[in-house]
RNA sequence: GGUCCCAUCGUCUAGCGGUUAGGACGCUGGCCUCUCACGCCGGAAGCCGGGGUUCGAUCCCCCGUGGGACCA
């Protein structure tokens, strides 16, 4: 199973497109493509789009481009084809009522013509006595001559799965190791709905068999419906995969991750910002750990390292604050022009002009020390370009006796040249300090406000080297009361 | 309600019978520094509870408790 360069080993993401991609989808997406890149096996998109109401139009490019964006480029799938397609449930109906109809030959399913409020009283009364909602397999037993009667009259049906009364399932699971579950409390599941369509439970099988899968990577919340998944392997006769189910990403109070509680669709972490690298490898760190204390992991890194037995069997908090510590070292770390480009959507967005390249440049080199994402660079920046705005405090300040003795003694000083490098304007300041008798923050915070519209920010030398010269005298200038 | 899963700092986690229980985020003290940010150094903070098994349990087993998922 660890055996490096393993064709067999084929796993597949198989989503639903709801509109967006879920993290925690990204997550199962991420496990899935690494295990198999480091296995040396195949990655296999699918869509799982049976269930029409929840469709999104859009969804599916949406979905793809998501992926692309993250790197997760997928062997086999929609748009990109392969041997085992169609890799949309929706075109593979056909497939799916095939197969019903072999359980129904082989008396593993049965029709069913329970009327929805037939059902709901059953639920309401099993409800009232207390005991688990499930179907009371009233159609199991029904003749086959009333079963082609009632088809023949048209009477809507689904096909259900006749599912054993007892006995109980054994299963292995990677992450969680042996399971059993009691086969009383496992409901006559139903396969094809009314509309034609199967369930998740059928399609699911009936691809995972025909696309070779051969390890189900899914998140946990499947785990309890793999007895009716190995019933339905048996039933037909076909091989079982592995299955890993992984733990759940969480919200901060523990439950599931969801769109009630913040941001979870990967688009919005990008449009942020964020970079995609981060959102992958911090994702990575959720439920999974290397094997030795390194955080900071690329994709390609992972693929290397990436092994089944090191995920964790808990679920795990989403936290907002580690993805932002990431994502600013990120930020810092890489290359300045990298980020400059991928920055520059948002200062466009701000109606922000770049074209002086070398001075966005570093700009960008000084605004990125203190973001965790792409869309605040902007806030950072938007005051070496335009007019420098003061509050009227600020104004105030500036106005000070002292301070207006600062600027004059700037605007002299730099006029004499056309430029300045770092070294040079630190003797400026000394010999400003030394002549005007001010010194410490009354120096600088004057000529930081002039320059940059706030007392906090980077130092002296750097935004005059960014503003340049004229820039500068410019600025001070204004100041000047 | 039933079934299943899970349980180490607030959070993400390492640990696979004997460790001063390690790392990271966050928090916090300090250093750097004109300020902010970055960076660096330090600190507080954890084995859910009770029984076993064992010379010895964070680790193995059972029960409880808590949380979650699924079923409708």
């Amino acid at each position: 199973m660890t055996i490096a360069g393993n064709k067999d080993v084929r796993v597949r993401f198989a989503p639903s497109p709801t509109g967006y991609l879920h993290v925690g989808g990204l997550r199962t997406a991420l496990f899935n493509y690494l295990f198999a890149r480091q296995q040396g096996g195949t990655f296999i998109l699918r869509i799982e789009d049976t269930d029409q109401k929840r469709c999104v139009e859009g969804a599916l490019d949406n979905l793809i481009s998501t992926l692309n964006r993250e790197g997760l480029h997928y062997d086999e799938g929609p748009e990109k084809g392969g041997d085992y397609g169609p890799y949309i449930q929706s075109e593979r109906t056909e497939i799916y009522r095939k197969q019903a109809e072999e359980l129904l030959a082989k008396g593993h399913a049965y029709h069913c013509f329970c009327s929805e409020e037939r059902l709901e009283e059953l639920r309401e009364m099993q409800r009232r006595l207390r005991k688990p909602p499930m179907y009371d397999g009233k159609c199991r037993t029904l003749s086959s001559e009333e079963v082609s009667r009632n088809l023949h009259d048209g009477i809507p049906s689904v096909i259900r799965l006749k599912y054993p009364k007892e006995g109980r399932v054994v299963f292995d699971d990677v992450v969680r190791g042996r399971v059993a579950v009691e086969n009383d409390i496992i409901d006559d599941q139903v396969l094809i709905k009314s509309d034609g369509f199967p369930t998740y439970h059928l399609a699911n099988v009936v691809d995972d068999h025909l696309m070779k899968i051969s390890h189900v990577i899914r998140g946990e919340e499947w785990l309890s419906s793999v007895p009716k998944h190995i019933y339905l392997y048996q039933a037909f006769g076909w091989e079982l995969p592995v299955f890993v189910h992984l733990p759940l990403l969480l919200n901060p109070d523990r439950s599931k991750l969801s769109k009630r509680q913040g941001d979870v669709a990967v688009e919005s972490y990008l449009e942020k910002g964020y970079l995609p690298e981060v959102i992958i490898n911090f994702i990575a760190l959720l439920g999974w750990h290397g094997p030795d204390d390194r955080e900071l992991y690329t994709l390609e890194e992972l693929e290397k390292v990436f092994t089944l037995d090191r995920i964790n069997k808990a679920g795990a908090v989403f936290d907002i604050e580690k993805l932002n510590w990431m994502g600013g070292i990120y930020i810092r770390k890489s290359d300045v022009a990298y980020i400059a480009d991928r920055a520059k959507p948002y200062f466009e967005a701000a109606g922000i002009d770049t074209g002086d390249r070398e001075k966005y440049l570093k700009v960008i080199a000084v605004a990125r020390e203190y973001v965790f994402c792409l869309s605040r660079i902007v806030d950072h920046a938007r005051m070496f370009y335009g007019d420098v705005d003061l509050t009227d405090e600020q104004t105030k300040l500036a106005g000070e006796e002292s301070a207006q003795r600062i600027y004059a003694f700037w605007m002299e000083a730099l006029k004499k040249r056309k430029t300045w490098t770092k070294d040079e304007v630190n003797e400026l300041i000394q010999q400003g300090i030394a002549t005007l008798g001010v010194k410490g923050k009354n120096f600088y915070f004057p000529l930081r406000l002039a320059l940059f519209g706030n007392t906090h920010g980077p130092d002296i030398p750097t935004l005059i080297d960014i503003l340049g010269t004229d820039e500068a005298i410019r600025r001070m200038e204004a100041c000047i009361v």
